[in-house]
DNA sequence: TGGAACATAGGAAAAAATTTCTACCTTTGG
DNA sequence: CCAAAGGTAGAAATTTTTTCCTATGTTCCA
């Protein structure tokens, strides 16, 4: 691998990811798009989505297609690939590394309801074969 | 339970996260200690950890004892309180609230151990009974 | 064809988080 | 007793993150 191959994973802040959540849902989009979807959740101003999207873009954390006027943004890193750096640094800050502590907590926690820990089950059960 | 009690949830910046992993590892403790501790990972300016105690304490994170000159800070707010609610918003803001797709991606990473991953069956197994 | 609607860009500023300087107080060892 | 070591406090500077105003360009359709 060459290095400048080697780039920094994706750091975003609470605001980036919230980004990076609508186009990991959605797929590329306009900033409007993008806007209109954090609207659902919560007020945001177009402009600031824009420059969000735009520092996004510079910092190479985001794809700009500029040919249309209507500029169309994708994720320039694989979801999975930045979920489970985000993940990791998770696990790392919380709980020491140790994924199985995180487990832990998350099964104790009484938010999670019987459905999800029957799916963690099943996971698991499928992991075995 | 009175309104005074509703108090919000402890939301730890990075900085701050750090200390309280500190205290929560070897308990109330001086600023000097936990700065000590800090040292260990990284380089940090005592005033800046003393600061940041500071102004932890302000909050309400920490609980300050004055009694003595060299004043002894311990967290206001049980460990597994404050870090299961980071763990939820960590999986709102990750996983849309699925615990289980986290898990799925603690699986698939492979950063963790094959022992991690043991564990982690293990503690599922004992769930069962 | 002209204006309403909608787009980007740049700059600035507000807000939040981090860092450090300096003043001054207390303890302690010689 | 005094100086050195080590403590707190407050103010301020810096950096990072967030927000949004305004200028200007483009499209569309009445």
């Amino acid at each position: 691998m060459s290095k400048e191959e080697l780039n920094k994973p994706v750091e975003p802040t609470k605001s980036e990811l919230e980004i990076l959540q609508v186009l990991w849902e959605i797929g590329p989009a306009t900033v409007r798009t993008v806007n209109d979807e954090l609207q659902k959740q919560k007020e945001v101003n177009y402009a600031t989505t824009l420059k969000f999207m735009q520092l996004m873009a510079e910092k190479g954390m985001l794809i700009r297609d500029e040919s249309q006027m209507k500029h169309i943004y994708s994720v320039a890193e694989e979801e999975q690939k930045t979920k489970s750096h985000l993940l990791d640094k998770f696990v790392d800050a919380m709980y020491k590394g140790s994924a199985s502590k995180l487990v832990l907590q998350l099964l104790g926690n009484k938010k999670n309801s019987q459905q999800e820990l029957q799916e963690i089950k099943d996971i698991l059960k499928k992991l075995e074969e």
